[in-house]
DNA sequence: CTGTTAGCGCGTTCAA
DNA sequence: TTGAACGCGCTAACAG
């Protein structure tokens, strides 16, 4: 009986195909594709050839549900890539997983912790070898070991308190410590805060440096100017504005990310071009996380700098030394990457 | 005989374990999972449990090899992630194929076509159930249909002479037409160009938008002005130096990407810090691409804007439609997004 | 409502 | 060096 004609709409050529073209069984086929160990190379030739004039491809789905056979899927989730800075980060995962020959099934959470735990179901069910996970809060019961059902995961920017898994992080209050510190040295006393809220775990460390580093100036926190919970640019440009119209407005800022910083930019220049609302006031500021063009704004800007490529590479490295590597790396591990306060323009 | 204890570092259970746990039949375990219909309540209550106890997660891979069933998959290759552009375009898309509840698997070519190439074939053994592409080049074999064995394609942001694909572009030439336009009412004269090169699809078109309105103008090309092939900031900003070291500079710049626009004002930046080079030249710029932060710059900036996001979600549309909607959409369809000129600063 | 059979594309195992 | 048989996890199709 002849085979049905190709009636659905993405229909793929099998091994089968390529096998009878070729004048073989599939397993020829198979083992052609495999690297070729012991087929004749005359038949392997055929096979080649009926595998390109068909335009073959191996199902790598079929491939995997074998036993031992990886997916060659890691799946990433991210909680925002519009943010640049996680663009990057992305962007140095691929590079790594790539290295390994390996693809990212991608997902953003949008901070959202109940899509983050879609994602992970999702991402385990097609079989990835590994998980990379910025998570978007401490909520940790689907990032436990036996919800992942072994599968390794590291965590990226963040950790969470009582998961028992890799990370690879920031030295988020050395940074914000030495960053503040740099607007304290300068003479600076009236510094404000723009950030996470607390339950974050870069929030809380990063406010954890600025504090620290105002207690070691003998300084006093003063709550109204420690604005957190800003999660976008909008809402850090109110903020901003809302110090601004303090009473008596800050002559600093510290901003703990890069949405933020920009957000009080944003509202810094509003001010500077309207005249009725400039007050004469424009504070300096440090933030944490680079942005683009920073030295050709008209305030003082220091940066803490990191490499958020580097901090994706590093954390598919982590990944890939966990999958393949000693099986002795020990239990989870926590690595820090530094960071390097830079002053952009003073 | 006993099951064999779970060796493989990932052992997953399957629908078997979870059946033999509630006491039914597999087949019932997959209707379950299927949404119950013809499964007794009470029956669906005894596996539901089961798959929670062990944490059953269905494998995906091999629900996918079965005739007719889709992977779930949406291939998306990207140029460059590093690009904030790119990094919005990847959450636009990222945004409706969840909606449609389909993953996606991200690969960055790095302007590189035979990566291109590798990526695709990749995501085609994965069979993805539709593919986006940025296209790195003119290069087209590889995106010619019968090499995509039917698999939908979507090419975002750039087209390609002679596939006959779905694309979703943007309004290159009336945006640089306007864009470079907008300059000469002002009085400008000496316009320099920094783009992509000319085989590049939106190098091509925004390069043609930069002419008419020149030639409406009656003013000549300048080809001392016209730099392009610039890739990266790094790259944009020394053709920029370059061009304010002429005898007689540009008095603006009609930038025709993201990138070249960082690069170019991180030079003229570097200019007005360094009184010894400054020559007192400060050229407006009007940049295809919104960036952030473009209110404060020091010099007047013009924005070509349109919305990366929105772009990647319509791609994202156009491919859905193709795989769901009416099936009389017709040949390949090309939608242009617009783009509106903006003075941010003047 | 439930279970049995069969087969998706591939590759390991074993036989020729 | 090659092929046949088998089974990976899952689910249509067909009993019962």
């Amino acid at each position: 009986m002849e085979a049905a004609a190709p009636s659905s709409p993405t229909w793929q050529p099998t091994v089968k195909e390529v096998a009878k073209l070729a004048g073989v069984s599939p397993m020829t086929v198979s083992r052609t594709l495999a690297g070729g160990k012991n087929v004749r190379p005359e038949v392997q030739d055929r096979v080649l050839e009926a595998v390109h004039q068909l335009g073959y491809y191996r199902n790598e789905n079929a491939r995997s549900i074998r036993p031992g056979q990886a997916s060659g899927l890691v799946g990433v989730a991210i909680t925002n890539l519009g943010n640049p800075y996680y663009g990057n980060f992305a962007l140095g995962v691929e590079e790594v997983a790539a290295q390994y020959g390996r693809r990212i099934v991608l997902g953003n959470t949008g901070e959202d912790t109940g899509r983050e735990r879609q994602l992970i179901a999702d991402f385990i069910g097609r079989q990835v070898e590994g998980l990379i996970v910025v998570p978007s809060s401490e909520d940790a019961a689907h990032l436990q070991p036996d919800s992942l059902r072994g599968t390794p995961l590291v965590l990226a920017s963040r950790s969470v308190r009582g998961v028992a898994a890799d990370a690879v992080v920031l030295d988020d209050v050395g940074g914000a410590y030495r960053g503040t510190r740099s607007l304290l040295v300068t003479g600076h006393r009236r510094i404000a805060y723009l950030g996470n809220v607390t339950s974050v775990f870069t929030g809380r460390r990063r406010f954890d440096g600025y504090v620290r580093a105002l207690e070691e100036f003998g300084i006093e926190i003063d709550p109204e100017l420690v604005r957190r919970g800003q999660q976008d640019v909008e809402t850090a440009s109110i903020a901003m504005h809302d110090l601004l119209d303090l009473a008596d407005p800050p002559t600093a800022v510290f901003s703990a990310n890069n949405r933020n910083t920009v957000g009080a930019l944003k509202a810094i220049g509003a001010r500077l071009n309207s005249p009725s609302k400039n007050r004469g006031i424009l504070p300096a500021i440090v933030s944490f996380d680079d942005f683009e063009l920073a030295e050709l704004m008209p305030v003082p800007v220091t940066v803490v700098d990191h490499d958020a490529r580097e901090l994706g590479r590093e954390t598919a490295r982590l990944l890939f030394a966990r999958l393949f590597g000693d099986k002795d790396l020990g239990p989870a591990r926590e690595i820090e990457m530094p960071t390097h306060v830079r002053v952009v323009r003073a």
